[in-house]
RNA sequence: UGGGAUGUAGCCAAGUGGUAAGGCAACGGGUUUUGGCUCCGUCAUACGAAGGUUCGACCCCUUCCAUCCCAGCCA
């Protein structure tokens, strides 16, 4: 149990706010939803779901210049792919903007805020440095009733922008920098993309957050560990206008290894064209990882499994890729697939003959079902499980080698074809017709077991395999996290598939059987499928050579 | 340098005075018609460091060290 879901309980329990628990998850409406998102969201809205409480969709909508309507609908529907659940309680900062004026006039009234004149860089030069005080505005001490008027008028649009400012009178010598005089609003002669011309100043993150999570009846307001010093401001706002108080509680954003969570960089990356948009499937939004084939329950567990703590940390992008390789071992349907084709003739087996085995979909879940494949005398293997010259413990195909055809018959190597260059184009086989199925017949040990597709009824397809966006662990470290690009995070392979995958639609899974699991995009057509690789298996093999390698 | 936050294994992370959970990774082995899955085993004499309190300290106290956040009219 994290320190959060710890702290809910004793709240829920000590009856700290009538027993309630109301959460909400707040995105800025400037940029996609990622990674970091969605541990928020399944922080916000699993305590929700878990206490018997609600969980709130707010766009913290208070800055013009910077938000979009589609950002909006696309973090609905990013929030909804993880089952989040707000029903009617999809709301707006700028629903509140009224509320907020009002609220301001109060603080005016109480002699709490001010109209400040000072440019943006006189403020900064008033507010002081680390170690050194702030010194108060020449227009700090004006009297409530010219406060008012200037409050108004910049209301009424009769200031031009960064003029005037409304700040929040508390300590100019504060040591924590927020509590000086801190600005509450600000004009910004903008369309909203929702109150259109409405409002002409608009109010600052501190301002309206603790607002609106106080006009919601939010009862835990669970937010990023860069917002510990604003928490003083949170209470102060809220405990000088004498309105309901949430709880702000601070958890570590969630970094992972080889890839960025900074808004500003993904919209670089996007922007700037290193990938093909905001859900290309190489990014870590939650629109990319979504069209890459993650399923949403395989993020549910990465958000259990990193945990919930108050220490800075990065999550190896390793537990992401189990946690999708988990969900999708128990879901994706078997198929078979060769992505880099190495033909081969069957000697012994008929010519224009051909035959159909039943294979399940799943091994393990007969409830998958199952699909026929045909098999027939040229058939295409994958050009790594041969090796004209094999090394120790290879246990697929070699020049006079027996291996299983998945399904299948067993085969031997007869020959292996090579052209001038010495490149191998063709093998040519004989298969025991006693081992129907791919059993071993007279009980010979039969090793490997290899993927295969007959020439004549296979599909083609265009396979994307992606890799690591970034080579380096830590892409935010260098001086340019561009520089961090892995060239190689995209190749493009033309595969061959097994008939049965032609009535697949976009968006499912398969595993293709011992590659990997790929995902069916969007981007096929009736003739052409295209498939992205979710992720490869685990390929013990692979290591041992690399290990052997190595040495 | 002021204030705040945080230091437990390669990476996360429990533990809050009774003698270091769990997961990932790694490594070794069994099983296997996916070199997949699965199963079994190994993996911190040690909790940022040094002192102190205590019968007993990851936990309490003191000092120190390291890292992160804050000087937007961004969130």
């Amino acid at each position: 149990m994290d320190f959060i879901r710890t702290r809910i309980m004793q709240d829920m329990a000590s009856g700290r706010y009538g027993g309630r628990l109301h959460t909400r998850f707040p995105p800025e409406p400037n940029g996609y939803l990622h990674l970091g998102h969605a541990k928020s969201i399944c922080l916000n809205f699993g305590v929700a779901s878990e206490f018997g409480g609600l969980c709130n969709l707010r766009f913290d909508d208070t800055n013009p210049a910077k938000e979009e309507t589609e950002y909006v609908d696309a973090i609905r529907e990013d929030v909804r792919w993880l089952g989040g659940q707000w029903d009617d309680r999809q709301f707006h900062a700028s629903d509140y903007f009224a509320h907020f004026y009002a609220c301001a006039e109060k603080l005016i009234t109480l002699g709490k805020a001010y109209v400040d004149d000072l440019s943006a860089d006189q403020i900064r030069e008033y507010r002081g440095t680390l170690t050194e005080p702030g010194r108060e505005s020449p227009w700090r001490n004006r009297s409530v009733e010219e406060n008012l008027d200037l409050f108004r008028r910049m209301r009424a649009g009769e200031f031009a922008d960064g003029e005037r400012v409304l700040r929040a009178k508390i300590d100019m010598a504060a040591p924590n920098l927020v509590m000086r005089d801190p600005t509450l609003y600000r004009i910004r002669h903008a369309a909203h993309h929702r109150t259109g011309t409405d409002w002409c100043i608009y109010p600052m993150y501190d301002y309206a957050h603790c607002l609106s999570d106080s006009l919601e009846g939010i009862t835990h307001s669970l937010c990023t560990l860069e917002f510990v010093n604003n928490r003083e401001l949170y209470d102060w706002i809220l405990d000088t206008l004498d309105l309901y108080h949430p709880q702000q509680i601070e958890f570590a954003r969630l970094n992972v290894t080889h890839t960025v969570l900074s808004k500003r960089k993904l919209i670089q990356l996007v922007s700037e064209g290193h990938v093909s948009g905001w859900d290309d499937p190489r990014l870590p939004t939650l629109s990319g990882l979504r069209r890459r084939g993650v399923p949403p329950e395989a993020l549910h567990q990465f958000c259990r499994r990193i945990g919930l703590a108050r220490a800075d940390s990065v999550v190896e992008y390793a537990l992401l890729e189990f946690c999708i390789r988990e969900y999708l071992n128990a879901h994706a349907p078997r198929v078979m697939a060769v992505l880099d084709p190495l033909k081969v003739v069957i000697e012994n087996y008929p010519e224009g003959q051909m035959e159909e085995f039943d294979m399940p979909y799943h091994p393990e879940d007969p409830a998958y079902g199952s699909r026929t494949v045909p098999f027939a005398r040229e058939l295409y293997i994958e050009r790594d499980d041969f090796r004209l010259d094999p090394p120790k413990k290879y246990h697929r195909l070699s020049p006079g080698a027996e291996v299983r055809l998945r399904y299948a018959y067993l085969v031997t190597c007869r020959e292996a074809v090579t052209d001038a260059s010495g490149r191998v184009t063709e093998l040519r086989c004989v298969y025991d017709p006693e081992s129907r199925g791919g059993q071993s017949p007279d009980g010979r040990k039969v090793k490997g077991t290899i993927h295969w597709v007959s020439a004549a009824h296979a599909l083609p397809a265009d396979i994307r395999l992606y890799g690591q966006l970034f080579a380096a662990e830590n892409p935010s470290a260098s001086q340019n996290f561009l520089d961090c690009l892995n060239p190689a995070s995209l190749t493009l392979a033309s595969g061959l598939l097994e008939p049965a995958l032609a009535s697949l639609e976009p968006g499912k899974c398969v595993q293709f059987e011992r590659l990997g699991y790929f995902c069916k995009d969007k981007d096929s057509s009736a003739e052409r499928a295209v498939f992205n690789r979710t992720v490869t298996l685990r390929d013990t093999w692979a290591k041992m050579e690399k290990n052997a390698g190595g040495q």
